[in-house]
DNA sequence: CTAACGTTTGTCCAACCGGTCAAAAATTTG
DNA sequence: CAAATTTTTGACCGGTTGGACAAACGTTAG
């Protein structure tokens, strides 16, 4: 192997496919449980079934596992987001997002926690693609939401807030998923706790508490 | 010093109150920025401006300032949901947790973090207490606001839910802080967000998104 | 003053951790 | 097959970290 493989047009053999991927596949697991100085080569090393200096041949810091990772999660993880469109009804489009949003914390709570740490920790390596890609996202998102007040078509609020109280009610299942098991015992706290979260949420988000009538 | 300092009855002296006092207040500072593994005890140290083997000895092991400051913590903490009654008007009532809920997320940001960090990772420390202490509050305070719904002063939904999304959306403003300072931009990312967050809440909270009419 | 007790510090250590390196093993290529 | 190239591994290294320890320093009571 004479290339770099860290350089911008990185020519890969299928075995170093296969194995990079084996390798973030584990890193995900270490690092979303244990934050990233928290984790150990030897831990994703391990994870991955390979030895330490045989990972290192396919990353060669620590840190470049991460930034991989980072990089890839951030696409997936605003998927939901860029699905909000201006087509269709409003409520029934912010509902679906909701339902989205919940469905990953569901799906993947790693990817969540991941990104929770990061945010926790100051978001020392993610810094400039939040004030930058992700600002002009929710700017753009919020504009379209702010059309749909401006129609009537819902309540006139502050749609960045929205956006915000979107985020931390469904992340909070995947994030807070050890203290939600904990708080619901047993019986309430099984597969169904995602159903009932989406029923609230559902009713949270269109109807509020006010009782009816 | 003849005692143990860690016993069910520790006797100390002012120097040792003081000193613990300045150790937990820099272990608050440290711990809630870089999480317990990622904080070494040179950097408490230095924060509370003695040296290592000084700070080892008011507190012997790294984890048992940990352990001390998250068991201060969790009252503190809850202390807000306690205050939750039934004397008062329930929309009232809610409306009052919700925004004592978020000057806590704006007052006290690093002990939002450092019980983030905690159940981010497991809480692998304070699992008992989740499943003890905390379900048995929440499952009292679930029942108040079960009698509300019964008695219908507010909608019905899952009390349970309920509190999580109270949660989660106040104490995001600590926990994510840089991310909404990011998105927000300088302008309106600064002081006012608090405000426009209590604003949006008790909105979202009491009336949802519906258009009115 | 001085003995007893509480506090502080410099020094040291063993374990751990990220990362290197050379050489062996496996695989691909001619 | 044999040469070239890629992959894997054991051994090793320097720096960091949590913690131990004894000696020095300070303080207080008799």
């Amino acid at each position: 192997m004479t290339d770099t493989m860290e350089g911008s047009a990185p020519r890969r053999t299928r075995i170093q496919q296969e194995k990079r991927e084996l390798i973030l596949e584990a890193a995900l697991e270490v690092f979303s449980a244990n934050g990233f100085r928290g984790s150990t080569i030897d831990q994703i090393a391990e994870a991955a079934g390979m030895s330490k200096p045989n990972l290192l041949y396919y990353f060669r810091r620590k840190e470049d596992i991460h930034e991989t990772l980072m990089q890839r999660l951030l696409d997936t993880w605003l998927a939901p987001l860029r699905e909000l469109d201006d087509i269709g009804d409003p409520l029934t489009e912010l509902r679906s997002y909701i339902r989205r949003k919940l469905q990953m914390a569901r799906d993947f709570p790693r990817e969540s926690r991941l990104f929770a740490n990061e945010i926790l920790q100051g978001a020392p390596r993610i810094k400039p693609m939040l004030e930058g890609e992700l600002k002009t996202l929710v700017d753009e998102k919020a504009a379209v939401i702010k059309g749909w007040m401006r129609a009537g078509k819902i309540a006139r609020t502050d749609p960045w807030h929205l956006i915000f109280s979107i985020w931390a009610t469904t992340q909070h299942y995947a994030d807070f998923d050890v203290q939600v098991r904990a708080v619901l015992g047993a019986d309430r706290g099984g597969d169904g706790r995602f159903e009932d979260a989406a029923r609230f949420l559902e009713q949270l988000f269109l109807d509020g508490l006010k009782p009816k009538g």
